[in-house]
RNA sequence: GCCGAUGUAGCUCAGCUGGUAGAGCAGCUGAUUCGUAAUCAGCAGGUCAGCGGUUCAAAUCCGCUCAUCGGCUCCA
C-alpha cells in the first residue's frame, strides 16, 4: 500500500497510508485537537472530516472556535433543522439554508404558518436528532439523478436549484444525515452530536430567492455555539444591545417622538434630541466651510415638469409626495439636487470656477413603505448633509478623494467603524453605457487611490449613477447606510449645464451627489445606540446638573447656573425638594455627563463638587476650572 | 408593499375558561431640609388602538382598519 506524507500547520510532517481519513490522521497527530475540529482544509480546500487522503497534502484542521469553524457548525444545524421541520410537518418543502453572520436560517414553503409554539416543537425535535449521534454523510451523483431525486420527494425548489447551475456542472453533492437528504456543497460536522448550544429565534418571511415578485416562504431563523456559555452570552448580548435601541433611549432620555396622531415615519424633536441636532448641525457647517463648500437652500416644493425632467417623475414618483396649487403640480422633494443644478444654472461659468460645491442641510420627504419604517433609522422626513459638487472630468478623482477623507474625519470624530461598498448599475437607470463606465471606474478609482477595502455591490447603484456607500452598524450590528458618493454624468446632461473652459468651447460638468452623515436623523439613531445614550461631552444635550442638597443652597446653585450658562455650557437645574441621593439617581438615568453637587462646603468655599457619570468625583474645584473642562472637551470631540 | 407577532394609565406590565379594570414607577399635594443611584403619607390617572359583529353581557371571541415590533423587499 503506498503512502502519503501530511504537513501539519505547525509545519510538523506525518506519514499515513494512502486512504486514511483526516479525521483519523487528525487523531494520530493530536487527539485533543480532534474533539473541537469540525472539518479540515487540505491544500487550502474545506473538506468533511470523513475524507480519505490519497495524496501528500497539507491539512488544516478547522475548529468550531473559528469564524469559519462556527460557520460550518451553524450550516449543519440548519440541516437538522429542515429535518425536524419536515418530520414536525410532513409536505414543507425544503429551499435554502445558509449559516450567517449571527446563526443560520432555513426558507420553508409550508401549508401551515409556524408559531412561537412550533418553534419549540421543532427545536425539540432537532435535540432528539442531535442526541442521536447521526453521521453526515456526503455523496456526488449526477445532476439528472438529482433532479430525479429531489423530483420523487416533491422538493421542486431543489429542482429549481439544480436546474440553474451552470451548464459544465455535471454532479452536485448530497449530504445525508438521519434519513435526511439535502443539495449541499458542504463540508459539514462529522457527526450531529457535535451540536449542542442552539436555539431558535423568531420566524419571518422571506421571498423566494429574494426576489419580492416570487413567492414569501416562512424562514427561521436560530443560533448555535459551541458551547452552552457561548449562546448564553449571546443571548445576554442581543438582551442588553435591546436596552440601547434608539427608540427606548429616545423616550428615556426625552429626545424625540414618533406619533400616530402626526402620521408614521414623522419625527417630532424634544428639546434635548434637538439640541443634539443643533451641535451635528453645527459641526456640519463649520467642517462644510473649512472644506470650500458654499451653503444653500432650495425649496421643499418644484414643480412636476422640473421632476419629470430629472427623471424623478419616471424613476421615483412612487416614493413622492406631490400636491397642487392654482392648477399647476408641484413635486415635494425626495432629493436636493434640482435647485442646486438651477444655481448652477444661473449664469455662465468658467472652468476656473470649479469646481463648485453646494452644500444644504436640505430637508427631504420620501414615502417609504410602511413595514420599513424604523424610528429615526427610517423615517419618511429626513434632513441629509447634502452637497452637490459640479467639477470638470479631471477634477473628479481628487473631488472624490477628498470626500472620502471627509468621511473618514467624520466617522473618526463621532467614533465610527465603517464598510465601504461599491454599487454598479441598476436595472431601472437612465443614461449611456459609456457614462456609467466612466463614472463606475472614477469612483472605482478612487478607492484603489485611497487604499480602501471595499466589496462590490452588483445593481445597487441609484438610478442616475453608480456610488460608493459607507455603512455604520447599529446596537444589533445591523448596517445602515451613512456617507454616500454616487458619481452623476446624467443630470448635467438632463438639464444642459456646461462650463466654458481654457479653450472658449462649452463642456458639460460633471456632478457628485454626496453625504457625509447622510441623513441626520439616522446618524443620530446610530450615534444614540452606538453611545447607549451616554454621549461624549461635547454631543451631551445636558452636559452638567446642578444638585442643591437643601433649599438654603438654591441661591449659589442660581449663582452657579448663571456662570456656567454664560460660559456656554450646557447646564440644568436639579434644585427641588429631594435627597442628594435621588437628585444623583434621575441625574445618572437621564446619563448628564457631570452632577454638581452644591452644599455647605461648596457655598462656603464658592465652589463646585463635580461627580461623573461613572461614579468618580473629581471633589470641590472653581467653577471656572469647571468651566475650562467642559471647553477642552468641546474643542477636543470628547 | 409582503409574512408573522403585538396593541390595557405618561412608562413597565397583571387581568385564567366572557360577568363592565389593577400594581409598581412617573405625576400632583402635604410633611421632611437631608452630602453622592430611589424619604414618608395622601390624591389623581384608562373610549382596554379604532370601527363593526357575536352575546343577556366583550379588555377577553370573530372581522376589518390603523399603528408598532421582528424579518423580506426597498433605502439616507
Amino acid at each position: 500500500m503506498s503512502e502519503i506524507n501530511i504537513t501539519w500547520p505547525d509545519n510538523s510532517r506525518g506519514t499515513f497510508p494512502g486512504g486514511t481519513t483526516i479525521k483519523d490522521a487528525i487523531g494520530s497527530w493530536k487527539p485533543d485537537v480532534l474533539s473541537s475540529t469540525v472539518a479540515a482544509k487540505v491544500d487550502g480546500s474545506p473538506v468533511d472530516l470523513g475524507v480519505r487522503l490519497e495524496k501528500d497534502a497539507v491539512v488544516e484542521p478547522i475548529d468550531v472556535a473559528t469564524k469559519e469553524g462556527l460557520g460550518i457548525l451553524r450550516h449543519s444545524t440548519s440541516h437538522v433543522m429542515a429535518q425536524a421541520v419536515q418530520d414536525t410537518f410532513p409536505g414543507a418543502k425544503v429551499t435554502i439554508g445558509p449559516s450567517i453572520e449571527e446563526g443560520f436560517y432555513y426558507d420553508f414553503e409550508c401549508e401551515t404558518t409556524f408559531t412561537p409554539e412550533d418553534l419549540q416543537k421543532i427545536e425539540k425535535r432537532m435535540q432528539e436528532i442531535t442526541a442521536t449521534d447521526s453521521t453526515f454523510s456526503r455523496r456526488e451523483i449526477s445532476r439528472e439523478e438529482a433532479v430525479a431525486l429531489f423530483k420523487e420527494k416533491g422538493e421542486s425548489y431543489k429542482v429549481e436549484l439544480i436546474n440553474d447551475l451552470p451548464p459544465d456542472v455535471e454532479t452536485v453533492s448530497l449530504y445525508s444525515q438521519g434519513g435526511y437528504v439535502d443539495l449541499c456543497r458542504g463540508p459539514h460536522l462529522p457527526s450531529t452530536q457535535m451540536i449542542k448550544a442552539f436555539t431558535l429565534l423568531k420566524v419571518a418571511g422571506a421571498y423566494w430567492r429574494g426576489d419580492e415578485h416570487n413567492k414569501m416562504l416562512q424562514r427561521i431563523y436560530g443560533t448555535c455555539f459551541a458551547t452552552q456559555e457561548a449562546l448564553d452570552d449571546y443571548l445576554r448580548m442581543i438582551e442588553e444591545a435591546k436596552k440601547r435601541d434608539h427608540r427606548r433611549l429616545g423616550r428615556e432620555l426625552d429626545l424625540f417622538q414618533l406619533n400616530d396622531e402626526a402620521g408614521p415615519g414623522l419625527i417630532i424633536f424634544h428639546p434635548k434630541g434637538m439640541m443634539l441636532r443643533y451641535i451635528i448641525e453645527e459641526w456640519e457647517r463649520k467642517e462644510h466651510l473649512k472644506r470650500g463648500y458654499d451653503m444653500v437652500m432650495g425649496p421643499q416644493i418644484l414643480k412636476v415638469d422640473l421632476w419629470k425632467r430629472s427623471g424623478h417623475f419616471d424613476h421615483y414618483r412612487e416614493n413622492m409626495y406631490f400636491t397642487e396649487v392654482d392648477e399647476q403640480g408641484y413635486g415635494i422633494k425626495p432629493m436636493n439636487c434640482l435647485a442646486h443644478m438651477l444655481i448652477y444654472k444661473s449664469k455662465i461659468r468658467s472652468y476656473r470656477d470649479l469646481p463648485l460645491r453646494y452644500f444644504e442641510l436640505g430637508t427631504v420627504h420620501r414615502h417609504e413603505k410602511t413595514g420599513v419604517l424604523h424610528g429615526l433609522l427610517r423615517a419618511r422626513q429626513f434632513t441629509q448633509d447634502d452637497a452637490h459638487i459640479l467639477c470638470t472630468p479631471d477634477q473628479l478623482n481628487s473631488e472624490i478623494l477628498a470626500i472620502a477623507d471627509f468621511v473618514a474625519y467624520a466617522m473618526k470624530i463621532f467614533g465610527f467603524e465603517y464598510e465601504v461598498e461599491l454599487s454598479t448599475r441598476p436595472e431601472n437607470s437612465i443614461g449611456s453605457d459609456a457614462d456609467w463606465d466612466l463614472a463606475t471606474s472614477a469612483l472605482e478609482g478612487a478607492l484603489k487611490d485611497s487604499r480602501m477595502v471595499y466589496e462590490i455591490n452588483e445593481g445597487d447603484g441609484a438610478f442616475y449613477g453608480p456610488k460608493i456607500d459607507f455603512k455604520i452598524k447599529d446596537a444589533l450590528k445591523r448596517k445602515w447606510q451613512c456617507a454616500t458618493i454616487q458619481c452623476d454624468f446624467t443630470l448635467p446632461e438632463r438639464f444642459d449645464l456646461s462650463y466654458i473652459g481654457s479653450d472658449g468651447e462649452k463642456h458639460r460638468p460633471v456632478m457628485l451627489h454626496r453625504v457625509i452623515l447622510g441623513a441626520i436623523e439616522r446618524f443620530m439613531g446610530v450615534l444614540i445606540e452606538h453611545h447607549a445614550g451616554a454621549f461624549p461631552v461635547w454631543l451631551s444635550p445636558v452636559q452638567a446638573s446642578i444638585l442643591t442638597v437643601t433649599e438654603k443652597h438654591i441661591p449659589h446653585g442660581e449663582k452657579v447656573y448663571q456662570q456656567l450658562l454664560d460660559a456656554g455650557v450646557r447646564v440644568e437645574k436639579s434644585f427641588s425638594n429631594e435627597k442628594l441621593g435621588y437628585k444623583i439617581r434621575e441625574a445618572q438615568m437621564q446619563k448628564t455627563p457631570y452632577m454638581l453637587v452644591i452644599g455647605d462646603r461648596e457655598m462656603a468655599e464658592d465652589a463646585v463638587s463635580p461627580r461623573q457619570r461613572d461614579g468618580n468625583n473629581l471633589g470641590s474645584m472653581s467653577v471656572t476650572d469647571f468651566i475650562n473642562i467642559i471647553q477642552e472637551r468641546n474643542r477636543n470631540y470628547q
